[in-house]
This record gives C-alpha cells, sequence and structure tokens, in this order.
DNA sequence: TGTTAACGGTTGAATTTGTAACTAACAAGA
DNA sequence: TCTTGTTAGTTACAAATTCAACCGTTAACA
C-alpha cells in the first residue's frame, strides 16, 4: 500500500506507533472515563500513587515523563474527587507528598485489574515470545532509563 | 521495577505504547516543526497528498483515523502556505480535491527524506527480522484494516 | 416533484494542553 | 545577613483539540 513514490507511511515507525498507541489507548480510556470520568493525566498519577505509594508531583513526573503543570492540574482534579491527598513534606516545604485516600485505592485496585485484563487480551494477539520482544523493543523505543 | 502490588506500569502495553509513540515522534516533529512551522496534523495531511496524490479531506481522514475537524484546520494552514490548492469535484459539488503545489511537493520530498533516515535509525537499534516483527505486531495493534 | 435523510466539510464554544511567568522555600557563597 | 541561584509547584494566557451545531449538496423514496 505505499505510494507511487515508494515512500510507505503505514510502515513509518512514529506514525505507526502513533496509531498502535492511539488504538489501545482508546480502549482501555472507556473504562476509566465511563466508571470515573478521568482523564488520560488522572489515571497515570493515580497508578504511579497506587503502584509506588507516597510520592511527590516531582517524583511522579520523573518516572511518568510528564510536564508538571499536567501533573499539577491532574492532582487538583484528583483531590478535588477526594481521591488523594496532599501533605507537606515538614523536611522541604515545597515538596507535597501524595497519598490515595481509601475511595483513590479503590479506584486504582478497580483499574488494575481491568489493566491486566486488557493488556492480557492485547499480548494475547501474539506469541508470547513475541509478545515479550514487542515490550522490549517499546522500552528502547521510549528510551529514558527508568529514573528510580 | 514494578511496584509493591505486583503491577508493573512500565510494562503496561497502552502506557509503552504511548512512550515509545511520544518519544518517536518528538524527535520527528523537531524536523518539520523547524524548518517549517507545522503541526502534526500538518505532516500528516501534507504526507498523505505526496504519497498518494489528490485526496479528499474525507479520504485522508479514513485513512489516518483523523477527525474531519482535525483535517479540515490542517488543510486551511496548509492552504495558507500555499502548500496545497482545493478544487471542487464537479461530480459532487460537496467534495474538494486537495492537491499539493510544487511548493508543497518540495516540502513533502524534503521532509519523506528526512522521514527515511529517522526510520532507518530507529530500526537500525534492532535485527532486521525484529524490526519487520515490530512493524507487524503495531500494525496488528493499530487495527483498522487499510480502508483503501 | 417534494420531503427527508445522509454526506462532505466548516465553524464556534468548551475542554485540554503547552509555554512562560510567577510564588514560595531552600541552598550556597560573599 | 544578603544576595544570587535553584527547586517544587501553581497560575495565566495562548494554542490546539473535541464536541456539537451548522450549511450546502446529494441520495432515497413517497
Amino acid at each position: 500500500m505505499d505510494g507511487k513514490d515508494g515512500f510507505d507511511l503505514q510502515e513509518f515507525l512514529p506514525y505507526l506507533l502513533n496509531q498502535a498507541a492511539e488504538e489501545a489507548s482508546l480502549a482501555f480510556q472507556r473504562h476509566y472515563k465511563a466508571r470515573y470520568g478521568m482523564l488520560r493525566t488522572e489515571w497515570r498519577v493515580l497508578f504511579h500513587l497506587g503502584i509506588y505509594g507516597r510520592m511527590t508531583a516531582g517524583g511522579i513526573g520523573a518516572r511518568a515523563r510528564m510536564h508538571k503543570t499536567k501533573i499539577s492540574r491532574a492532582v487538583a482534579r484528583l483531590e478535588a474527587r477526594r481521591f488523594l491527598t496532599r501533605c507537606a513534606d515538614p523536611a522541604d516545604r515545597r515538596r507535597e507528598v501524595l497519598e490515595l485516600t481509601p475511595a483513590g485505592q479503590a479506584a486504582y485496585r478497580d483499574l488494575r485489574e481491568v489493566a491486566r485484563d486488557y493488556d492480557a487480551a492485547l499480548a494475547a494477539r501474539f506469541d508470547p515470545e513475541d509478545a515479550a520482544a514487542l515490550r522490549r523493543m517499546l522500552r528502547a523505543l521510549a528510551g529514558g532509563d527508568d529514573p528510580g
């Protein structure tokens, strides 16, 4: 399906990655949007806190590579919905330690199961070793080593 | 690096796909943004017309899975920069056939070479058969068969 | 024909994101 | 102490995207 000039957009990795990412995100989005009215930035923050426990906004940003304004707004919305609490760090009062409330933890656990099922469904489209190779290559493309 | 509860966000395919797509897009964006001040929607339209020749906005939308308002605005901007012309289809005056101007074709050919180089650089990170498998899996994940 | 529905595309308002400037708190050196 | 610089986070404003309503044209069909 390449064009008359021999360049095939459907094979161009950045394009292909975007199409695949959008498709995969959309299906998952239906869940967190329908159940909790969340945005993409919000479930990311929720998952970071659910997985790693107490973290600061900066810590989430470093791990998720999200700009701090996105996180600031996502945190504000999650706080308004009583999904998390903020607590100034007494050792450095610039920092705010974030933590999920019980309601936030419940939402996280719920969505985590959805995520597990969905991820399994996606991976099941391929041979196990292919799926593993896919994850490995995506990690390589995502670049920047884990800042943990 | 998974959390205390055993869910590893860094392995979750929708998340991983987004991280990889964002990273790959960003590097390519630097080129079309710096050289032509284009947005993502604009280079996509440009490439579709460069590759497939004359197309309508609807045709591009079907192929690229972009919403028609995005295309409408991208086309308007590309037209303002004299990169394409519109021409009402006499057989159906609702439709507008789009076509690159010589300037648009030059921009396309320029960016096409950048894209080729960049794609090759990305693929070179993996064994050839792995890169091919990656593309195949991404196509599968992108779903929706080519509406050509 | 006349009426109604569907299609291709545009526009305006609301939402979301990006960019830059900003506040407040800490840190280092004179 | 008094700068000066840096970091954590917020806010204001501009740019981009989404959503819904819209216009003109074509199709379906009584």
